[in-house]
DNA sequence: CTGAAAGCGCTAACAG
DNA sequence: CTGTTAGCGCTTTCAG
């Protein structure tokens, strides 16, 4: 209930020089900070200083002083000159929960992410995408809070960051098919925006790279090198990413009409070890492929390391690409298809400003293109 | 302004259909709905349920729906179960600003990384750190928000965001010594707890991995597979964990009475490229080494790619241990030490939380053990 | 252009 | 054991 001034008039002195005493700050002499110290502690004083005490020093009121902080144009050039300066004398910042009461907003976006069972690309897309994410938010304004997605039923963190006015809006990444947040999501009518693409008929704000497009690249790549007996090692059907990945290979394919040969296209879960088994199989293949591309790095990697099994060298003996640029393929001369992280981020965070303010967008999906980052793995002889 | 219950009287029904018309549950005939639509609309009602509205339908006052909330004891059983019941009819959950302006916090930590050189070990932490540390912080009720640290003179992320009150305290990694951070946050008696020693006297809280320790399993163990000629690959000195892990290598020397040659120790900044020409030098010593020990995964890996370039095999001719257990490192098949991620995230917030309650905790500084995960690197013979 | 005042949704004396 | 009430710090009509 106190406020600075209460403090300041009890002690006989102005506003700043009780800010100052309270403070240690020089230029207040020992006798008087003792003063105010008392009766600040006499008053119960809290220390915080509010819209209220900027008023108080400026002298002006707290509705001007809402007014310079909201750059409200109504402010006399001079008024607000005066109150920028005691804003800077004081050190004031707003109290973000009453604004936020007050607006009924949280200017916070959730995120949160899967434990998966790509160690690498998890990696990947957390280090590069949450940074450009949180960068992406606080242009707005905005902060990013993490929560982690505990599997308990009856537990929805979602709707309780939600309905505690935590959030204003949610981003998801590695969306599947069918995917249930987005389904609660859209029911519920909440905000929010995700990196990929679920169900055909579902219309919802999203960014999706496009990995067809991704795959054909690598392919067109290793033809372009000479290739021409390219495999292709994926995950098994049904995943929406694994799926657009796997089409533009044959679409890259039958483009440069070549017959993709059933012996030359492997499936297995996205484990290390299940993809050097794969690689074995495929590359013992008649006729023999030349080069393997792969639906991600760490497949890649996992036919990388049968090679080296055989004494065989990726890019010396067999081409090999990946996809997602992750780290490790750049440490490994890995040819890599990568994903614009930054500009998903960025375009993640638009789309989902405009769900927020309601804005409807003339276009709310929106479909990047990936690069084709070219390292050894692919240069050598044909 | 308008309540539920305004709602529900204007409507002439019960705070529980007018709940359920208003949010298209079943149970409600269509002219009702309409009913209660029009008199939201009339009303201005902003679909917020509050604690006024759980009161209302419940028939007892807002503040014993309050002391429900907040576990207070002297609510009368009966009262009790009535409350929990209307809060389960009306899906209602208390609003966070609202609350946290009252009580004056933010239940939220924030954690902001550095954009380091160090791709494997930067999505390392991120990866693993990151989800751990917002479990910990949500077994507090707490959340975690993240944001950058932008390299601007004259702007202090986190000055804003304690003084704005959206944190209570933070959480710091990557500490350095003479952490300006650090510094910041002891002169102006903000909470912070940090993964990472600096000064010896600066008395703050932290966690922090006894990296002495590390390095120590890792030449103890090559030792133990009958190497002596041990090479030490580092950092230039002057980082608080580099010298630590350097002095951890010369202290199991030392034990094992074995002299450590100058040539066997190479220093370079954490660049994948210059390891590999660290270690040919390294390598090219008189004692020639049979090991390489070497500061973090990302040197080990430049080692690694200078035995490839030489036709030599890690493991096989020379052994090579890392450190952060990275995710390239299990790839890989790379011996490393690795720091007990999970403890280190839950005793930070633990000791976070003791700094934002003010509690003063016995001890505020904990040192935890590393380990090491024995791989193929180091398991060839000597 | 500036000020007075109502109130966002909640907590916690204080009084019954 | 429960209700009345005064704010937390801010925004924003509505009068001047």
């Amino acid at each position: 209930m106190p406020s600075l001034k209460q403090v300041a008039d009890k002690a006989n002195v102005s506003v700043l020089t009780a800010y100052q005493a309270l403070n240690n700050l020089n230029g207040v002499d020992a006798s008087t900070r003792n003063t105010v110290t008392e009766a600040a502690a006499s008053l119960n004083y809290n220390f915080n200083i509010t819209l209220r005490d900027v008023a108080a020093h400026a002298g002006v009121s707290i509705t001007t002083v809402s007014y310079v902080l909201n750059k409200n144009p109504l402010v006399k050039p001079t008024t607000r000159e005066l109150v920028m300066q005691a804003i800077q004398d004081l050190n004031y910042h707003p109290n973000t929960n009453a604004r936020n009461l007050k607006s009924n907003e949280a200017r916070m976006i959730g995120y949160a992410w899967h434990v998966m069972e790509d160690p690498i690309w998890r990696a990947a897309i957390l280090d590069r995408f949450l940074y450009d994410l949180a960068q992406a938010a606080e242009s707005y304004g905005y902060h990013v809070l993490i929560f982690t997605q505990p599997i308990q039923p009856g537990f929805n963190p979602y709707e309780l960051l939600i309905r505690t006015n935590r959030v204003d809006g949610f981003v998801l990444t590695d969306t599947s098919f069918n995917d249930h947040r987005i389904k609660y999501l859209m029911e519920k009518k909440v905000p929010f925006a995700a990196w990929g693409y679920s169900n055909p008929d579902w219309s919802y704000s999203y960014v999706d790279v496009d990995g067809r497009k991704g795959m054909q690249l690598a392919v067109e790549h290793l033809i372009k090198r000479g290739h021409k007996n390219i495999a292709f090692l994926g995950w098994p059907d049904g995943t929406v990413v694994g799926d657009a990945r796997k089409q533009g290979y044959y679409d890259a394919m039958q483009a440069a009409g070549i017959e993709p040969k059933a012996q030359w296209i492997g499936y297995t879960p996205n484990i290390f070890e299940y993809a050097h088994q794969a690689a074995q199989q495929i590359l013992e293949a008649n006729p023999k492929p030349t080069a393997v591309v792969c639906v991600n790095d760490v497949m890649a990697l996992g036919v990388r390391h049968y090679l080296e099994s055989m004494n065989l060298e990726m890019g010396e003996d067999v081409a090999v690409t990946g996809y997602d640029d992750t780290p490790v393929a750049q440490l490994l001369g890995l040819t890599s298809v990568r994903q614009p992280v930054n500009e998903v981020a960025a375009t993640v965070v638009d789309l989902l400003m405009a769900e927020i303010q309601g804005v409807t967008l003339p276009k709310k999906q929106v479909v990047l293109e990936p690069s084709l980052v070219i390292r050894d793995s692919s240069r050598g002889r044909r």
